[in-house]
DNA sequence: CAAAGCCATGTTTTCGAAAATCATACCGTT
DNA sequence: AACGGTATGATTTTCGAAAACATGGCTTTG
């Protein structure tokens, strides 16, 4: 006889990640992206521990990795927040990105081969298919959020240093809070499907020059946007 | 009447930071930083918990912030150990220590008031003084590490981004592994007293150039002495 | 009345036992 | 002998109680 479906009273707690910790610390970390969680907001035992269904020391071990990240703030004796954001600190994080994203794609571009070619190129597709379903907000779709996580990181993805991908796939997130943050207050998203295509095109081309100034561009207009539409939020904390 | 030495019965426990796990990390990372754990090797609970006097729990947050910081490597269900080293690794840790540093000096050279370049003159000074002292074996001296690592810390430190000041010390804490891993097998230190001279006074008179010209071949001619004089380490594992 | 000290309360932090999981050796079968 | 499956011991992972700590209000004192 086949093995029956999982009880729901056995149902398994992970979802992601083999340990309850990974999988809460992957559960929290999408939350504060997606300012579920708002910035500064007190992250207490008490009411994590009812929303997350973890002990103490779990939730602990989640917002310890997550303060290595730059998402979560430990004070000590003192607890942990959300990390609060600031117009210092999103300049501060589009100045890294911009740094390190620039020099990761013209690695790629160097050095991808026909895998990475075709890894860019069906992201790109992805995406663009879920824009056609729904055009409206884009942020507030989950597929669209992995969706363009995966073009820009299949983007980079060849640049054979994966210390450096680390680095960025921590930067993207953090920028990527940045962006739900003005999201509800921002009127109507660019043209961001012309861009990623534009990317996509002098990528494979090898055109490196030109992918760097498309990067460039697309990451600092972005935080420009964030930096007008979320202003009231910047200013204040 | 003075307050007295604190009992060895109640000596704190914590010496550095407020938290036990906070005080367990620094000591763990820098003995992984040290070598005195060797790459590779399994981390425990119970050696550990024996060795520094914590429960199963405390261990767990400061390994799994070691984890983030990439001297840790974390096997989900089957434990932690030190993080492996390899010639791939350290080739990504000098690259991307490159990218930043010569960045982060630029910024420095550029943005550097008065109390920057009193920190870097003193800073300098300080660990000459060491040098002096005593020029056999400098790794071995922690007074000479915290000296060097002070240093190069104050060259950057007016770059103005905490965020890339992070990650610029993370990498620094992974190359000073490699330096330790060498450190047995390296005939002679050769003249680093006369780079970080040289160093210092190019961003003092604000060469910038020059100065990247100089940190790039500091850092790049460290790795490679690594290379060679810990080649038979590297590409065992 | 101001300032300092002290207790009460809520929160974080730490601990070791207990549950879950993995690795290994053993046994039976082919 | 080789293979697959299972029991066993070792190790990690999780839990909630208990200790440690911070905060704010209250009392006492100068």
């Amino acid at each position: 006889m086949a093995e029956p479906m999982p009880d729901a009273a056995i149902r398994p707690r992970k979802e992601f990640g083999k340990t309850i910790a990974a999988d809460i610390t992957h559960r929290l970390r999408e939350e504060i992206i997606a300012c579920g969680l708002a910035p500064g907001e007190p992250l207490r035992f008490d009411v994590l521990r009812e929303r997350f269904g973890a002990s103490f020391t779990t939730l602990r071990e989640a917002l310890t990795a997550l303060a290595a990240e730059g998402l979560v703030d430990a004070q000590e004796q003192r607890g942990f927040r959300v990390a609060p954001v600031s117009r210092q600190d999103l300049v501060e994080v589009t100045d890294a990105r911009v740094l390190i994203e620039v020099e990761l794609i013209r690695r790629a571009i160097e050095r991808g081969d026909d895998d990475w070619e075709i890894a860019v190129i069906s992201t790109l597709h992805r995406l663009k298919r879920i824009e056609q379903r729904d055009p409206e907000h884009p942020l507030r779709d989950p597929e669209w959020k992995i969706a363009h996580r995966q073009f820009h990181q299949s983007l980079v993805s060849a640049c054979g240093s994966a210390t450096l991908l680390a680095i960025r796939a921590d930067l993207f997130d953090r920028a990527e809070r940045y962006r739900h943050l003005s999201a509800n207050f921002r009127p109507r998203p660019r043209d961001k499907a012309g861009e990623h295509q534009a990317i996509m095109q002098a990528a494979i081309s090898r055109n490196a020059d030109l992918a760097v100034q498309l990067i460039e561009t697309h990451i600092r207009s972005t935080a420009d946007n964030v930096a007008t539409y979320a202003a009231h939020l910047l200013d204040t904390e």
